[in-house]
Formats: C-alpha cells, sequence, structure tokens
DNA sequence: TATTGTTATACTCTATAACTATA
DNA sequence: TATAGTTATAGAGTATAACAATA
C-alpha cells in the first residue's frame, strides 16, 4: 500500500446484518426517526464483504496475536523479518536486505542499530567495497532466530487449525495471486 | 494488530527460491565468501509462505490499487469507509460509527471535521440527549459515495478476474475465519 | 458518577532530501 | 558521476489522559 492510510484498527468489529449484495442506501427520511429507531449493531454491509477490508481486517488479527506471541522475545515482526531474512542470507549488503523487505534504506539504519545494540546482528565493513556493509547475525541472533522460527511455527499451526490444513494452503495461494503481479497492470 | 508494527512494506518482492519446507539456516561458514558467492535475489523462504506475511503483503497490493481507483475522488481507504458506514447508518451517533470501524473517538474528530469541510457529512445535535451528534450524509456526500461504490465494485471485478470468481468469495470466507474470533482464544 | 465529544500529546511507521565516504 | 550508508525531517496513523458539557 502506499502511503499510511488504514481502513480497519484494532478491534473494529465485523458485524453483518443484510445479505450478501449490496444493500441499497437507507431512504434519507427523518434523522431522529432514524437515530431513535436504532440502537442494535450497525450495518456494514459493502465493507465486511469486500476484500480490501477482509484483507485489512485479517492482517490486524494475525498481527495482533504475532506480537503477543512474539512478546516474550522482544521481537516486533518486523524485526522478525529483519532477522530471519539475515538469517538466510548471511553476508549480504545492508541495502539487498532493506530492499527484499520492502524497507527504505534510510528507515533500516535504525532498525539495525537497534538489533546491533541487543548484539544479535553486526554489520562487517566489506573489504573489497568499504562503502558497503556486509550484515550477519552473531550466535545470539542465530539462537533467538531458532526460538522465534519455533514460535511462529505455533502460529501457523493455530492458523492450519482454524482453517483447515487445505484452507490454510489455499489462503497463502490466493494471497500470492493478489501479489504476485500488481492488481493495476491488469487492467 | 496492537500497537503499529510493519512487515512488509510497499514494493517488497516476493522472492521465493526454496522449496517450501522450513530450509535449514545456512552454515555460517565465512562471511566473505557468503557475500561474493550470491549476487541473485535474497532467500525469503519462511516469509513469503507465512499467512501473517502474506496477508501484509496482499493488503498493501489491494490498498495500493485501492487509492490509485480513488485518488480522482479524493478519498482514502480510511475515508470511504467511513462515507459508506454513515450512508448505510444514518443518524447514529458519532461514537458508534468510530466504534463500529474501530477508529478511536479522539482520532475520528479530525476526520469528521474533514468530511464536514467538504460538505459530505453533517453532524447534527441530538434533541434528546445533547451530548451527542448524530452523523448523516449531505446530498454531496450521497452522490460521492454511490460514485465511490461504482469504483468499489470496479476493484473488486478485478480481483475476482484475477482469482476467479469462486476464489474470490473462498478468500473473503477464509479471511473471515481469521477475524470471527480472536486467535490466541483458540489455544 | 458516567458518557459524548474534544483537545493535547506522544509514539510508531513511512517517505524524501541531502550529506559523507567511497567507488 | 554514481552508490552505500547515514542524518534530518516531515507526514500519516494510532494510542492515552484529561477536560467541558451533559446526562
Amino acid at each position: 500500500m502506499s502511503v499510511s492510510d488504514d481502513i480497519g484498527r484494532r478491534g473494529a468489529p465485523t458485524t453483518q446484518r443484510r445479505g450478501r449484495r449490496a444493500a441499497p442506501l437507507p431512504p434519507s427520511d427523518d434523522v431522529e426517526d432514524a437515530a431513535a429507531a436504532s440502537g442494535g449493531d450497525l450495518d456494514l454491509s459493502g465493507l465486511t464483504d469486500v476484500v480490501g477490508y477482509a484483507l485489512r481486517r485479517a492482517q490486524l488479527a494475525v498481527f495482533e496475536d504475532f506480537i503477543a506471541r512474539f512478546a516474550a522475545l522482544d521481537l516486533k515482526p518486523a524485526q522478525y523479518s529483519v532477522l530471519l531474512v539475515i538469517g538466510r542470507n548471511p553476508g549480504r549488503k545492508q541495502s539487498e536486505i532493506a530492499a527484499a523487505l520492502g524497507i527504505q534504506r534510510p528507515n533500516f539504519v535504525a532498525m539495525l542499530d537497534e538489533l546491533e545494540r541487543r548484539g544479535l546482528a553486526e554489520r562487517v565493513r566489506s573489504t573489497t567495497d568499504r562503502r558497503s556493509h556486509a550484515i550477519v547475525l552473531t550466535d545470539d541472533g542465530r539462537a533467538l532466530l531458532d526460538r522465534a522460527l519455533e514460535v511462529q511455527r505455533e502460529q501457523e499451526a493455530i492458523i492450519a487449525d482454524r482453517l483447515g490444513p487445505g484452507g490454510r494452503d489455499a489462503l497463502v495461494a490466493l494471497l500470492h495471486r493478489l501479489t504476485d503481479t500488481p492488481l493495476a497492470e491488469r487492467d
């Protein structure tokens, strides 16, 4: 997504009262009547039944769970992803790691500073090109990553349990179809 | 999701080189060798094949497309969702609309200020409880919402085209299973 | 005492321009 | 001249405390 915008936030309920088809807007009769006549859950049709909103809400739910699980390791989602990519690609340039994760190079500096401060990763000055840093995990970083991978496996198991094993695989496949090619170029 | 954290950002590639199974961490042999031996895409296994990351990337992709489509209407995703919920629930309290969308009450003030400034929505002081505001769309607001709904239908059609009609419905159903009940309470 | 809307504020994530040191 | 890392900074989005008006 571009800049920042959000649709659904924390704890927003997923109410659904009307049918699946696009509900016509209610007639704009007397305002006070409408307010008085209501009182129950709001009509969120057209929102909950749309891919973008459902994606947003699901992503928030999964991340919330992720954050809770990783609190014990003091790892946020972005930190975990950085640790994992460094672990799988040791010695890569700082800018390569950042680009692979879609993180702007300037924003990646503080991120690495923190991992280095915690003794999880290291910047190694390259001998061939003294501008660049080869990024590697320390022993502590690898140990923490191993623990994190186990926690991640647990979350994935919970999700597979919720969706059914075939459901989890189907979901990932569908999501990849949305990300493999930009949506706009399609039409 | 809780606070803020992100995993995938803008334009992050979705590289996938190894198999689906958890790839073992590469041996931590000589750093310079590893850096020199590489050069191609990075190994993102364990990230792209996981629900949380795939969700995040897909949500960003869909929102990016959404933002581009709605630029002509000068509506961001959050603004569209507010317009839609007001349109479907005219006369509801300001705090009810905010809560339904998971927006904190303080943050909803500026949001409504802007919609009111643009003449799309109005705060109507309730006669029964003079603390609360009944929120309604103006005629302009309803007209803009109608145009927005059409644009939204177009995006949904693109997505259904990408996933297949059954694929789109399956995706939404799977996503709802992740949001209907908090993941944590499940185990 | 509790609720509605509001203000003020702070923290995180994201984005861009510009500097430095190297190449 | 171009690239890698960095600094500074600005803008969204989100969260909490506290206040005034009203119930």
